[in-house]
DNA sequence: GAGCCGATTCACT
DNA sequence: GTGAATCGGCTCA
């Protein structure tokens, strides 16, 4: 798949694109059933304030990864699109490199293994390191979905700014999402 | 340079 | 359901 390409448009559509996709970084990983976006335009993202050392990754080259410290604890892995625009990953259905996730998170229940975005990262071991990271070479791979499977639409979850958007997409059905879509 | 607060998770009640 | 843990980036002075 030329990543460069699918990731060069608003992070709405690749949000939704994104839902049943493989990914997995050294080995570890799963299918990606639960993503939020992120506009320039949109008060709830980090790009919209501006270009500082902590986005910078946020506007650079899309099909990037960009990863942040939340709440001083949790690291998130986002995916770059356009410039200022990224997509959230939220949580995976394991299905690679079990039990080196389990031993991660010191929990074996695959509900509990990659559904949030702290965990996830704490599951493939990704921090700030990895911030920049191309996603088309090692250690990361990305596999588009089989079929366009169906997908669900909610509001993002753990912001107070553009509380409304609908920018949270999920995997039909799927019981690894971090919160159920009402 | 001080103070505030968050794209969260977990333990405990 | 509630609160603690924990720290870098942003804002304002």
């Amino acid at each position: 798949m030329d990543l460069q390409k699918f990731f060069d448009r608003s992070s709405v559509e690749v949000a939704r694109a994104l839902i049943g996709s493989e990914l997995t970084f050294a080995g570890a990983g799963g299918i990606i059933v639960e993503t939020e976006a992120y506009e320039p335009d949109d008060p709830a993202s980090h790009s919209f304030r501006g270009v500082t050392p902590r986005t910078r990754t946020m506007f650079g080259a899309p099909a990037h990864a960009y990863v942040y410290r939340s709440y001083g604890i949790h690291w998130c892995l986002n995916f770059v699109c356009r410039p200022g625009s990224a997509v959230l990953i939220r949580a995976l259905q394991p299905t690679v490199g079990l039990q080196q996730m389990e031993i991660r998170r010191g929990k074996t229940d695959p509900l509990l293994l990659c559904s949030g975005p702290g965990r996830l990262c704490q599951a493939l071991a990704i921090s700030i390191e990895h911030d920049g990271l191309f996603l088309s070479q090692p250690p990361f791979t990305l596999t588009p979905p089989p079929i366009s499977p169906i997908i669900d639409t909610g509001i993002r979850i753990g912001i107070t700014k553009a509380v409304e958007l609908p920018w949270r997409f999920g995997l039909h059905g799927s019981a690894h999402v971090s919160r159920k879509f009402a």
